[in-house]
Formats: C-alpha cells, sequence, structure tokens
DNA sequence: ATTAATATTAACTCAATGTTAAGCCAGTAT
DNA sequence: ATACTGGCTTAACATTGAGTTAATATTAAT
C-alpha cells in the first residue's frame, strides 16, 4: 500500500478548496478539517499518512491538536506538519515539543508544497542510510556495526536491520506490522514472537534503556544523554 | 599529521567568512568556495579532510558536486557534510544517495557546529590510525606481495585481487555480490563456493583472524592489534 | 482479578558458510 | 608430443550460528 493519505487542516475554505483539488489531483487521497477539534475526529478514522496543519485557528489550534493526535497510537506513523508564518518563530518551536515532524512556512508555492509532501511522504517508504543523531549511538551500515560511544558492537543481520529501523527515526514508533514490512519483508511470515526475541537480544547488546515498548502499538529508539 | 583541513562551500559570503574565522582560531586550515563547481576544483587540490557543504547554490548544487568529489579516489576518506534547512527532507536523502556522509541542520549555533565538526574529525582521524598502526600488513602491487611484519607474502592472482580489494577499505564488509563484480567481472560467472574457497587459503595463508566473516552480509578485512 | 500483550528462555531448524579433495585448464618443462 | 605444475573452479559433505519457535513467565490495562 502506498502511503498517500493527507488530511488537510486549515480555517481558510478558500486554501483547503485549493489543496485538496490539486493534491487529489495528483493521486492523493484527500480528507479535510476546519479546526483543531474537526481535524482529531477525522484523523482517528480516516488514519493520514500526512497531516498538513495551520497552527493558527478557532476552536481549538494546531499545537493542541497535535499533541492530541500523538496520543493516539494508530496515528504514529503520521506525519505532522504545521503551516505556519515566516516569522513566527515561537510556533515552530513549541510545534516540535508537540511532536510535529516538520513545518511549512507560509505563504509557499503550490509547486514548492507539491514536492516537499512529495518528499515528506517518501520519507515514510525510503531505505534506511546511514543514522547520525545527536546521541551516543550511531549506525554504521559500511562496516555493518553500531557504534556507541566509540565502541563497535557488531551485530547478526536482522538484529543489525531492526535496529537500523528503530533509529532511522528516533522517538517515532514502529508498529509490528511496519517492522515485519521492513526486515523481514511482505511476503515472508514469522511467528509473532519473532520480534520480541529479536528486540530481547539488541537489548542485552546495547542496553536496556535504548529500545522503548509501547504496548499494543509497537517499539522506539529513544535517544539517551550520554 | 592530524585530520584538520577543512573545505566550506556556501553562497553566501557573510557565513563563509564567520565560519572561516571562528574554524581558523580553533586550529583548522580552512578553504572556501562559493558554489559546486569551485568546490570541485579546490577539493581536487587542497585535498580536505571535511568538506562542509550548502545544499542550495548557484551554479552547481550540493548533490552534484558532492557526486562528482566521490570520484575522486584521493578524496576517499574525507567526510562530506551538508548544511541543510530543516524541513528540506528530500535534500537528505538525495544527499545520502550522492555519498554524503552527514548532514547538519540550519540554523545551527556555532558553538553546536564546531562541537559537531570535532566529532566528525575525530572519527576519522581514529579510522585513518588505526589502519597506519595496523602497518603489519601492506599491499605491494609492484612486487604483487603482500608484507606482513616485513615477510613477504606471494598471492596467486585471484586471492592477491580479493585481498587487496577488502584491504582496500578496512573494516568495511564487502558483499558477495560486490567481491563478484570487481575480482571476477560482472559477466563471468562462477559457483556459490567459490569466493568461500579462496577466503579459506588466504586465511590459511595470512591467519584466520585477518578476515571476518558478516554472515548473510559478505567479508571484511579487520585490523589486528601489533 | 482478569486478560491480552509482551518478555524470557532454551531448544530446534535450516540456510549460509566452511572444508576437503578431485578435476580441469593453461602454461611450461622434459 | 607428453608429462608436469600451479591456479582456479567445482562438488560433496560438514559445520556453524543466526533465526525461529514453543513453552512459560511477567507485565500493563481495565
Amino acid at each position: 500500500m502506498n502511503p498517500n493519505k493527507i488530511l488537510l487542516v486549515d480555517d481558510d475554505e478558500d486554501i483547503l478548496d485549493l489543496l485538496e483539488y490539486n493534491l487529489t489531483k495528483e493521486g492523493y487521497s484527500v480528507e479535510t478539517a476546519l479546526n483543531g477539534r474537526l481535524a482529531i475526529e477525522k484523523a482517528n478514522t480516516f488514519i493520514p499518512d500526512l497531516i498538513i496543519m495551520d497552527v493558527m485557528m478557532p476552536e481549538m489550534d494546531g499545537i493542541e491538536a497535535c499533541g492530541e493526535i500523538r496520543q493516539n497510537p494508530l496515528l504514529a506513523n503520521t506525519i505532522i506538519t504545521f503551516l505556519t508564518a515566516r516569522s513566527e518563530d515561537y510556533s515552530q518551536i513549541a510545534g516540535f515539543d508537540a511532536g510535529a515532524d516538520d513545518y511549512i512556512t507560509k505563504p509557499i508555492k503550490p509547486k514548492v508544497l507539491f514536492s516537499k509532501i512529495k518528499g515528506l511522504l517518501r520519507r515514510n517508504s525510503q531505505e534506511v542510510k546511514n543514522v547520525e543523531s545527536n546521541s551516543s549511538m550511531f549506525i554504521d551500515r559500511e562496516k555493518y556495526v553500531v557504534m556507541q560511544n566509540d565502541v563497535e558492537i557488531s551485530l547478526p543481520k536482522k538484529e543489525f536491520e531492526l535496529l537500523a529501523l528503530l533509529m532511522s527515526r528516533p522517538n517515532n514508533v514502529f508498529t509490528r506490522e511496519k517492522i515485519f514490512a521492513s526486515v523481514w519483508g511482505d511476503d515472508i511470515v514469522v511467528g509473532d514472537r519473532t520480534i520480541d526475541v529479536h528486540i530481547r537480544k539488541l537489548r542485552e547488546k546495547i542496553g536496556e534503556d535504548y529500545i522503548k515498548t509501547v504496548k499494543g502499538v509497537g517499539y522506539k529508539f529513544v535517544d539517551i544523554e550520554n
């Protein structure tokens, strides 16, 4: 299934119509909402892959809505992007705190916006690359090792790919479904406990605190301060 | 010699001046370039240890320049880092494809940038140091022999080329696919066990511990202390 | 308290790799 | 010519350990 469901949230109907029209024409499945509260409702049923949301809205603003949406495990992998005026510096910071993935500054040309959307959605399905986070750990695909505080940890293939996936988006929850699809491939079927066992082995090797279980949802890699 | 040569590439002279001033003060040897094309020229003669390059530039963008630079074997050990806006997700992905090692998101505080640079160069110097300390073994293409602790080991062609390939990037994993492509050529087809047998003969001659198997992935040449 | 989800452990399976020896071929010495 | 030589490949079989499973324990949510 290609990721292509977009939820647009803005209090200006003209903008909604314009974007909806053009994005639909591009082949995306689009829904809209006029404020934060409605956005939450729509998101819970529509399960979009991407939410583009204005910050300033009546009823419930984007920041608050974002926080709510991030509570829903089903939307763990949904990318949330804010629309924000260039100068509203504070909203950007608050937005990231609330769990936003990105922000787009207004005004923006439709063409630029579309290519941006394409890029964002592509990220979800991208092959996992070397990952450099500002944590004490990073993946070295060339050497096929994980560096932890300048110590090399070598891992078997499946464990390595699993960790690489989780680290590709720290703090982001990966569902078991996504993990299977990415590490094992869509066709191969293995038992339910297989992921658990690999997670366990990883925790044994890199420490208990890096991989966090989100019960009923999946697993995430969290950054640890030195 | 410590790795300390940095090439800065950005179309904004103010930024170049600022960074150059501060990095020079930190003891680095710094050169600058205003666009991708100039960057390639400078890189070819300056042989920097680290290139910090803006993605968006006139004349030739960072991605393209990165690809070009990666063609030059002299710059194989040069770290290439992109400067990119937080939201330009696509450029990050394309950057890795082009051979970038890392990316730094703008805006960034100078202090953070400096510590990041330090980290990047330190990582590189450690690798280089390992290679040098392991002068217990090196390839002599002229004589077509491998020197191990001042002892000449002469190897048949295939074994020699295989070892030379692995040693060309110590600690790096080479997949069977790549080994075939490099040592045998893309067209020639040989059986699955052929590589194994050559690996075995090499291990017999140079010792068991130099070539490590990464099951399901490939082989790598590892440095050995003393 | 009940239950579903996850953790843990150890045993098992099988694909990937290791090992050995024999065969083939090109170059070369007899 | 013929036989020898060393390099390379192949095939058959052995071995290994990554990956999986299954059984049981523990945990978190209601």
